[in-house]
DNA sequence: GCATGAATTGCAAATCATTTGCATATTTTT
DNA sequence: AAAAATATGCAAATGATTTGCAATTCATGC
């Protein structure tokens, strides 16, 4: 692990949420080239320690979402799923990957192999309910 | 609908899978712009009648994929979620969503409205599997 | 049918997140 | 330390998608 790999998993831990390469840019400072910061995500994911999807909202348009893949623990999956609010873009933990039971009916009612699968959810949150608008 | 739209529609209709802009280029022919089909894979989805997610693949790259609503039954939710083959590329349907329940608790437990959800599985299909690569 | 305003389309050009080429720098191996 | 392998920075390219705008088509009332 190079120190840019590092600071790159270092950022994604820290955060709260799920970020995209810009957010993580915004953090890691004169630290590496922004070429740097797209190849350590890569990395990061291709070695499993980090989870991503790509979400497109209206308002940033198109692009892809970095989270540090927990440390396995005994009946968890290490990735979490989640929630981002169409009102005020901000992302909500929804906890350990529920999946596991639909997973493991479509493999054996469509003989496939299921290596990943992306899901999140989009909607209103709490405080934004509240507020109305 | 103007027939632009209609095409675009019935294009998704007949396809067995969900279909990239380019792929529904493909299939229209002269009838209508490129611009044309983006603008009509829009006007579908927000009005209902058309599903979206957008998959990264090593091969093909980040693109948005479309597939037609089916209507509604009892029970149904009309929207379907998708197994794709990182091997052969293409996409099983894995029939209308089963996030129900799940979507219901996540619902109650942190007082969020969910207005949509991405879902889609990758990994290798039946064939894939056999032919062992 | 025809006038009129609204919505849609085509074409060219722009966007913008992400990727790539390549020379340099760093790390690892012998 | 030299050689080989890997990672980084910078500039330029990529490519799906979007936008501006003028021309066309559609809708609606007369
Ligand atoms: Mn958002
Ligand atoms: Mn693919
Ligand atoms: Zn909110
Ligand atoms: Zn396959």
């Amino acid at each position: 692990m190079t120190k840019a790999r590092q600071a790159t998993l270092a950022i994604l831990r820290d955060a709260q949420e799920p970020l995209c390469a810009a957010a993580v840019l915004e953090r890691i400072g004169v630290c590496c080239d922004q070429v740097t910061v797209y190849r350590s995500l890569h990395f990061l994911e291709e070695n499993g320690l980090a989870d991503s999807f790509i979400l497109h909202c209206a308002e940033h348009g198109t692009e892809r979402y970095y989270t540090a893949v927990d440390s396995l623990k005994d009946g968890y999956s290490g990735h979490h799923h989640w929630f981002h609010c169409e009102m005020c873009h901000r992302f909500l933990d929804l906890g350990d990957c529920q999946l596991h039971t639909l997973v493991a009916g479509y493999e054996a009612a469509h003989q496939i192999t299921v290596k990943s699968h992306t899901l999140y959810f989009t909607g209103i949150c709490a405080d934004c309910q509240i507020q109305g608008h």
